[in-house]
DNA sequence: GTTTGATTTTCGAACGATCGTTCGAACCCT
DNA sequence: AGGGTTCGAACGATCGTTCGAAAATCAAAC
């Protein structure tokens, strides 16, 4: 059952970029076949449909973020720090998976019925997630602006795949710092230090 | 020559409406057709082609954020308020103008071409007017970082579409000065206030 | 105010191309 | 020999676009 697990991870990984350079709708099964080498039929015997592909990318990718996220959570007891925390494994999670999560960012509303509920479901634990780190860093805010907080920052985070050139002049590390910076400067310190100290 | 236009220009809104909801690929020309009023081949008289509709909405909505947002310079020097009264019209406009924003931000790689070379034209200028107001209000900063922070704050903006609700309990006034808030307390007055004074 | 003719605008019908998917036979490995 | 794996060929559906003719609009002539 290997060599199973193997094409289909092949098949996946493979797909991720022709998605992620096309975009899912203009990607044709013809155009998955050449990229991995299989053929056009062969694929279905990995795959359920098209939009089963593009589920199993999302659902992967989602699950690995989050549990990413969580474990990079550990040993961080301050407030602050665990933010800062998710923001830099976020943001170095997307930039060392471009491909993937450009697919997850971009064709988010692509899917329907269950395989859309399903992935949805990840995603809503990963925003309760940060909603919860940041009521813990700035509990005086206001609920509805520390969710809309919260999609600010996802926004700063997820835009990454429509400029970010991971051989250019600046690095993940450096690129999550300053979003690290940018959102606790601007959002959870301009309250607690600023006004409050 | 009047109802001409104003046909053209129901098109393109009723356009943009379809695109903003379901895609730009997932969208048929005779989903177009049902949705304005028109027939499948009417269209045709109006537009060159698909492309050339997604064009048109594109290049006109590029047009009227970048011309609101030099007017809405007007009147401000201090360089810390011009990057402010950016942020705020940005936000505001996008928040007025949801389809066709979303249109451009989200259907942003699908023109090839001439088309696209001329909206390229157009966001180029709009991204050079930032940079410009970024180098003012922050001039101590590394030009890389001053980059990816105006890229990241066109996430924080431009990632609205994804979740904005206008029925909902922020307003538009109220988000656009949150985004300022933490873009400017993040990025501009961390150096300015807290380090400078 | 009606008729006429030219121009603008509309659209039913059809074209070729491409799409996702399926089927059954062939292939490979043990 | 037998089950796991591959794939050429074809299916029906839908796509963007085109064409030629009908319909609507308008201006000038009577």
């Amino acid at each position: 059952m290997r060599p199973y697990d193997e094409r289909l991870e092949h098949l996946l990984a493979q797909a991720a970029k022709v998605f992620a350079e096309a975009g899912y709708h203009s990607t044709s099964m013809r155009d998955l076949a050449a990229a991995s080498g299989m053929s056009l039929a062969g694929m279905y015997y990995y795959v359920r449909s098209k939009e089963d592909l593009l589920a199993l990318i999302q659902e992967r990718c989602f699950t690995a973020v989050f549990d990413g996220a969580r474990s990079a959570l550990d040993g961080h007891s301050d407030p602050q720090d665990r933010l800062e925390a998710f923001i830099r494994h976020h943001v170095t999670f997307f930039t060392a998976h471009m491909s993937e999560m450009k697919v997850l960012s971009h064709e988010s509303s692509v899917l329907s019925g269950d395989l859309r509920r399903k992935v949805n479901h990840i995603k809503r634990r990963y925003v309760d997630l940060l909603e919860t780190l940041l009521k813990d860093a700035a509990p005086d805010e206001r609920p509805v602006d520390r969710s809309a907080a919260a999609y600010a920052l996802f926004g700063m985070m997820n835009w990454i795949y429509n400029w970010y050139d991971p051989a250019g002049e600046i690095d993940p590390e450096r690129l999550a710092g300053l979003i690290a910076r940018i959102f606790l400067g601007g959002f959870v310190e301009a309250r607690s230090t600023v006004h409050g100290g």
